[in-house]
RNA sequence: GCCGGGGUGGCGGAAUGGUAGACGCAGCGGACUCAAAAUCCGCCGUGGGCGACCACAUGGGGGUUCGAGUCCCCCCCCCGGCACCA
């Protein structure tokens, strides 16, 4: 027979609401503890990823409110993107509608679970009262000059109809949101400027201890940084001069070619020239034609034609072709390259093709000597310098720098540091999102809202479409609007912003929710930020994490905030699973957590959570591994519900402490009470693997299971392992715990009483049981009392029947001996 | 290709260089019951032996050490990220 943990856990929950039990306040007199979980997008409904990422993140606040620290733990919604849009014109419902409709039933889902939220701070994006701050924080960075206009190829989905940021472009070209391969279009657009942050984001991430290495790695890679060096070569009919970006200008006596990106602006002034123009034009039309992913792959065939023209190279004055060629990016360094078939193979591969030649200028270190004619693939590694005049001799790690710095002495180069991370392009051409507060005008051009027209309102009327164009544009009353500067008419922006502006700066916002005088307030945000524990999903690690860093450094700049970056520690919580793939609706494998929580309660479901695996695996779901957890919890019921009285009479009668307890029985006891606290302990604060402070749980459980107390003394020892086991286990279940709690005769909750703190004493055990090795083979096992030196620990060890037996005419060598742990007898013979 | 993270019973997973497999799930045997469920007790890495025991065992191979799942070297496999970035 089960416990009423519907009755139960209804009660305890509206206890915490009326009582505002995790209500916090900002208190200068008070150690804060901020720990956040990433909020969730309003989809409809609650799937299991967000009671494991709620789960994780609610155990360890209940934890440090018992630690006694001020701990802030604020929820809201990510409200603003395309499901919504989608849902309108599927069903006609207006996208506002939709999104409200899901933010009140999620709600409700968080507090079924038992979340310790403080409700007082909810935000949602989509929220007027929000995104007046967004929209604020977007003139700042104009303000700046941080926030800028241009015509550019942009990432385009034609499912979501909207162009992406290039962090949102992924699988080899594919919607971060949808898998449509993306085609690039031009287009005006708006663009952050998180480049001039590029160094920072980079060098910071050293100062992230608390932050998983692979994520530092993935954010590393994205940001990308190379040292290199910017040249120039003269074409030699027009004297036009071409940049080029490298990395290896140690190589710069090995160029044989120049290349060109299609989009190359030099490009234009070929076909003006050239009498080849007509077939370069094609050439340059069908590069464009092509996908970004079949231009991004590594394996695709190059491609190039001779333009005709010829470039000198500045350092040994020979001259060159002149290519445009596929492989050539025009969003990577200048868009040209100079090439050097020997020592790059993407040169190489290209040079064949084309005839064109190959000239080594580093031998391998090996001592073999390259011929460019005979060379089947590039030499990449590091070498010796040769063919390089009075370079010749040089070892490559010297080569470089030496030859870079003579470059520059002698003017011909410039040390330059680039970046693979884009400025982030924030326009979306979609309804549901945050209007960007511009009107153009004929005269004035894009002119700013001025900050106390703010907020520039979402018309609710707008009925979104599937089609190519911005949806607000087609609002005659709203796109029109009267230019702020010069009063004479002019066309509001139709574009929104990217939502991953939205969920950039909310934890700042937290702070001080209801401030309807500023973004977020200082001195609130002084006392909370940063975020001392974030919890949430890998797949945010070069998107919503890096995008959050930039934002808290602009604040930073602005003056508004101290923190210069956003979260202490960071956990990323592994996926759900079942059946061995991720739960998706496409698979049939979801789990719906409501039927969980109706069938076995919110309590049962969190603890099988945290049981079934560390929070950084991917946590295989089992039907069975819940009733386990049900089983659990059911015993613990059982474990106070049938010692009530006894439990009472113990109530109130002093804690006897180790040394006033004789027998062994006893002391074994309460060794494992506080053994499990102390373990439990470590887990959750020091370890972070809260499947094992369960299991340290589940024993102290079975310890107490057996105990049967009889005598009073045994009595009082029993309700401290009770207590013990509802204390620790209540940040896990808080319902059953509290419940039992009162039950048991405990007049205040357990909420928000102390942790309990493990005795030292009495963690000490009286006997240890040690193992006898011979050869490092375990051969023995002895019970001695703890504490043994090492000699007297060998002696003794020696003198077990089973120990003399085995040594008989054996030659001891030598005898190890751990305190409290092994002996290890070695012999000979 | 480069960079991470992994590989331990039937399964999820434990193990400061010191008893490998805690805890749970599944399974098996027993008690209770007219019976079943629930509950309780016991067994549960593989092979051998009636047995006390013995051998083997943490992806594979070497090494360091009295002692290695754990440290070092080489290799295999799985997962993730990046990848024509000049």
């Amino acid at each position: 027979m089960a416990y009423d943990f519907q009755t139960i856990e209804k009660k305890w929950q509206h206890t915490w609401e009326t009582g505002g039990t995790f209500n916090a306040d900002a208190d200068p007199g008070r150690e804060k503890f901020y720990c956040l979980e990433m909020f969730p997008y309003p989809s409809g409904a609650l799937h299991m990823g967000h009671l494991r990422n709620y789960s994780i993140g609610d155990m360890m606040t209940r934890f440090l409110w018992k630690k006694g620290l001020n701990v802030l733990h604020p929820i809201g919604f990510d409200a603003f993107g395309m499901p919504a849009e989608n849902a309108a014109i599927k069903s006609n419902t207006p996208a506002a509608e939709w999104t409200w409709h899901n933010i009140e039933h999620m709600t409700e889902q968080l507090k079924r679970m038992g979340c310790s939220y403080d409700w007082r701070r909810r935000v949602e994006t989509c929220n007027p009262d929000y995104y007046k701050w967004t929209q604020w924080i977007f003139l700042q960075f104009l303000k700046k000059g941080l926030a800028y206009r241009k015509n550019s190829p942009v990432n385009w989905c034609e499912s979501c109809a909207t162009v992406l940021a290039n962090e949102q472009v992924i699988n080899d070209g594919r919607c971060w949101r949808c898998d449509t391969p993306v085609v690039k279009r031009n287009l005006e657009q708006w663009f952050l400027r998180i480049t001039d942050y590029a160094q920072e984001l980079l060098d910071d991430l050293d100062n992230l201890p608390g932050w998983p290495e692979r994520v530092k790695i993935m954010q590393r890679n994205w940001i990308g940084r190379s040292e290199g060096a910017r040249l120039s070569f003269r074409e030699t009919s027009t004297g036009e001069e071409i940049e080029t970006y490298t990395t290896r200008f140690d190589t710069i006596f090995g160029v044989t070619f120049l290349a060109l990106a299609a989009e190359h602006p030099f490009v234009e002034k070929i076909m003006s020239i050239s009498p080849k123009a007509d077939e370069i034009g094609e050439f340059v039309k069908r590069c464009a034609a092509q996908s970004s992913i079949e231009r991004s792959a590594a394996g695709e065939e190059k491609e190039g034609i001779f333009t005709g023209l010829r470039a000198v190279n500045p350092v040994t004055g020979e001259d060159f072709p002149i290519l445009i060629a596929n492989y050539v990016l025009m969003d990577y360094g200048t868009g040209a390259v100079m090439g050097v078939p020997a020592h790059d193979q993407r040169d190489f591969d290209f040079a064949r093709k084309y005839g064109i030649p190959v000239k080594p200028v580093i031998n391998p270190p090996d001592g073999e000597i390259l011929d460019g004619e005979t060379m089947t693939e590039a030499f990449e590694g590091d070498g010796i310098t040769c063919n390089s005049g009075h370079f010749d001799g040089l070892p490559t790690a010297r080569a470089i720098p030496e030859m870079i710095e003579w470059g520059v002495e002698k003017g011909l180069c410039e040390k330059e540091i680039n970046f693979r991370i884009r400025d982030w392009l924030i326009s979306r051409q979609r309804y549901w999102g945050a209007p960007i507060p511009i009107v153009y005008c004929d005269e004035c051009g894009a002119v700013p809202v001025p900050e106390e027209e703010l907020p520039v309102l979402l018309p609710e009327s707008v009925k979104p479409s599937a089609g190519g164009a911005s949806p607000l544009a087609s609002d005659e009353e709203w796109i029109n609007a009267p230019c702020p500067k010069c009063g004479r008419p002019g066309k509001r922006e139709a574009d929104t912003m990217d939502t991953f502006i939205c969920s950039s700066w909310y934890f700042f916002r937290y702070c001080s929710p209801r401030n309807d005088k500023e973004v977020f307030s200082k001195e609130e945000a002084a006392y909370w930020m940063p975020v001392d524990q974030y919890i949430g999903g890998i797949e945010h690690a070069c998107l919503h994490l890096i995008y959050a860093r930039f934002f808290t450094k602009f604040f930073a700049d602005l003056g508004l905030s101290k923190a210069r970056e956003p979260f202490t520690n960071l956990l990323t919580q592994g996926m759900v699973i079942k059946d061995g793939a991720k739960m998706s609706k496409s698979l049939g494998n979801v789990v719906d957590p409501d039927e969980i929580i109706s069938k076995y309660g919110a309590d049962t479901a969190r603890l099988f959570i945290l049981f079934a695996a560390p929070p950084g695996n991917d946590l295989d779901w089992s039907e069975q591994g819940v009733e386990g957890a049900h089983r659990f919890l059911n015993r613990v019921w059982r474990l106070v519900e049938e010692n009530l009285d006894l439990l009472k009479d113990a109530s109130g009668a002093p804690l006897i402490p180790m040394k006033d307890l004789k027998e062994p029985r006893l002391r074994e006891m309460k060794r494992r009470i506080h053994a499990a606290i102390d373990a439990v302990t470590r887990d959750i604060d020091v370890e972070k693997q809260f499947n094992t402070a369960v299991a340290r749980l589940m024993e102290l459980l079975n310890a107490l299971h057996q105990f049967r107390p009889e005598t009073p003394e045994e009595k009082v020892l029993f309700r401290e392992g009770a207590d013990a086991l509802l204390a620790c286990l209540n940040p896990f279940c808080p319902h059953v715990t509290e419940e039992l709690w009162e039950l048991s005769g405990h007049g205040e909750p357990l909420a928000m009483l102390p942790w309990p703190e493990a005795e030292e004493e009495a963690l000490k055990a009286d006997t240890v049981t040690v193992v006898i090795q011979i050869n490092g083979k375990v051969r023995e096992r002895a019970d001695f009392p703890a504490g043994l030196a090492g000699d007297e620990l060998k002696q003794r060890a020696l003198e077990l029947p089973g120990v003399a037996r085995r040594l008989e005419g054996m030659e001891i060598v030598k005898i190890i001996a751990v305190p409290d742990r092994l002996v290890n007898v070695v012999v000979k013979g």
